[in-house]
DNA sequence: TATGAATGAGCCTTCATTCAT
DNA sequence: CATGAATGAAGGCTCATTCAT
């Protein structure tokens, strides 16, 4: 390279992370090695051992990156508001939940399955399904939401929004898409239906 | 060299298949090489290739069979029902489902995640997805169950018996999962509850 | 195969060879396998051993093959004639081996070169150049060639054929590389120049 | 593991090539496989292909640096001559090339025939036989050569010079061969013999 | 005898990780 | 600290050759 730049260890770190980011969302884990990211951070290969003991390590940072990232997105949003609207609230995460996972691209697979993801679970405060038990919790809690079992709920409709995603990534129509998803979401945690179980009764 | 095994090429192929099966299921797909799969197999390592053109078309194939096993299961159960009872059929098919998603283990992230899932979906007529499609769309001619966008549904509901699965595997309780995972699909096939808007409206 | 096709051994031996000529003029060593010319004799696989040792055999079988019938063809050209004439006939003889080579195609690759050339050389009575040896030692005893060393010569000149196809089929103008060849070998075999080396000296 | 050494990329590169020249040179195409060449090289086997994309790659590369070589030293020679002796320089040049052709031992096979030399020819500048064509041209240009087509006799002389060196190699007497060699140039380049056509005539 | 399934050594190529400079 | 050359364990794939049926 033309000339070193020597940056603050913190700062250097984050820039390989950056990169990761950028290419892996590119490129997906496939075609995606230790030197194309460092590549991309234009520093040197070695370098990258400095920050990330390996890659798997790496995979998992930037995958707590995200996730950090959006919970705290997510605190901001509600840190100031007095009085939650939920049910347009809930459409609104919905909406804002599936845009960040088709935004993550190839990352996804990258970071969220493989190797890494195995051997590696993400730890349970930072998961996506723990920010919607939070969620679930305070909802249940102002009597918005029925009370449903929260952690597995939360986990499960996880999961929805999740396939939400990867169904508009795989070319279904992403409204219709997120039509079905809300639904999903609103039944889910819409009060009891008083005459739930007659009507197939009498259907058969 | 042990003695030779000769067989006709479709038990050979069936054979290698399975033991690419078992040892996926148990070791997942790392540390799980062509040379694993003939040792399970008992066989050489070069008549893999008599059978499967590449690694990925394996996993393919794998993938392929599985799906048509549980198809072809599927049909079997409900080829000789004159009439069925719907949501007695839900939960059982739920169960059903997660049930063969668990024993799946490692096999689960080898062919329906990895590159070779990246690079060669699943045909639509396999998957699990337009299985259930079959399912919703019977349903709702019957009346049973409410008039939801049968695909789009199909793929998110596919979602939360997938995650349900994973969910138990990665240590959640199984009865508490299974409770959850049977009220979401409940809620979101069940008729439309009369006064659901109702308490949201007034909240806002 | 659909049915067995019982053949004299010297018959299905000549089939593979002449499969074996076919795929490896077309095709060339590279992309040629025992298989591919089993599958062009319409016979199985392990037939091939039956006539041929190794890979090698069939190679060198294939070239002694060829030389054979070239050299056959040649002594069924002159067998009666009773009178030559040497300089036509030095140009056909050169035309003829030119298009001959040409017509090897791959093979000339396959069986001229590689590891089974190398290692197991044209047995001298077999080789080009001693056919041409043959000639030149009629010619010079009819008077009509120069009295050149014959075997060096008959070498050095099958190489100027040789090469004048090479030449040709890497795309030079064939009737210039043909008019080339015959003065190299006109030159050659003709008389010596009475002044030869004073031109030369003069020049300089 | 011996202890690393660590070199600039050109001199690690032009070690690899030096080692597989040495080993082609000796051993032939057959039996040198990548790791041979790394060990002659004392380099990790890895390492050749920081230098070399492909083994084809190499191979190509050792037969340019070869041709140049020889093409570089061939111009050094007449560099600083003033008056081409041209018949001297002629048997001289013919001795040379055998002699460098003989050293090049199993390389030749190696980088002037098999895929690698099938699939990518030599560029034109870079042939032997252009070399030929520039000394021919100049030969003529002086006056001291026939006026020949220049590119096809020299396509055809070097072929005379090359199986000149097999010829050697392959077990004849060297002072015979070039001999014979250098009387077919002589002939070649020689001026037109005044009466060549006659004598033949009357010979039949 | 004919068939084609089975064998397994061989080989190129990739790439995370290490470490001399 | 930074750099990027070096390492070497893997692992997919090929194919001549063997041999059970």
């Amino acid at each position: 390279m033309t000339a070193r730049r020597r940056l603050a260890p913190d700062d250097r770190r984050r820039e390989v992370l950056d990169a990761a980011i950028r290419v892996l969302r590119d490129r997906g884990p496939g075609g995606c090695r230790v030197e194309d990211i460092t590549a991309e951070a234009r520093t040197a290969k070695g370098n990258f051992y400095r920050y990330f003991a390996t890659w798997d390590d790496l995979l998992v940072a930037v995958r707590d990156h995200l996730l950090d990232a959006y919970r705290e997105d997510l605190a901001q949003r509600y840190a100031s508001v007095p009085q939650i609207e939920w049910w347009e609230t809930v459409d609104e995460e919905i909406d804002r939940f599936i845009a960040f996972q088709l935004d993550l691209g190839g990352l996804h697979e990258a970071v969220f399955h493989g190797p890494a993801a195995v051997e590696r679970p993400v730890e349970k405060h930072r998961s996506a399904a723990s920010m919607l038990a939070g969620l679930l919790t305070t909802g249940i809690a102002d009597g918005v939401f029925a009370a449903v079992d929260i952690d597995t709920t939360a986990v499960l409709l996880f999961d929805v929004l999740h396939g939400a995603a990867d169904a508009i990534a795989s070319g279904m129509d992403r409204e219709e898409v997120l039509r079905s998803a809300r639904r999903i979401v609103h039944r889910t945690l819409g009060p009891d239906p008083p005459q739930r179980q007659q009507a197939p009764d009498i259907a058969l």
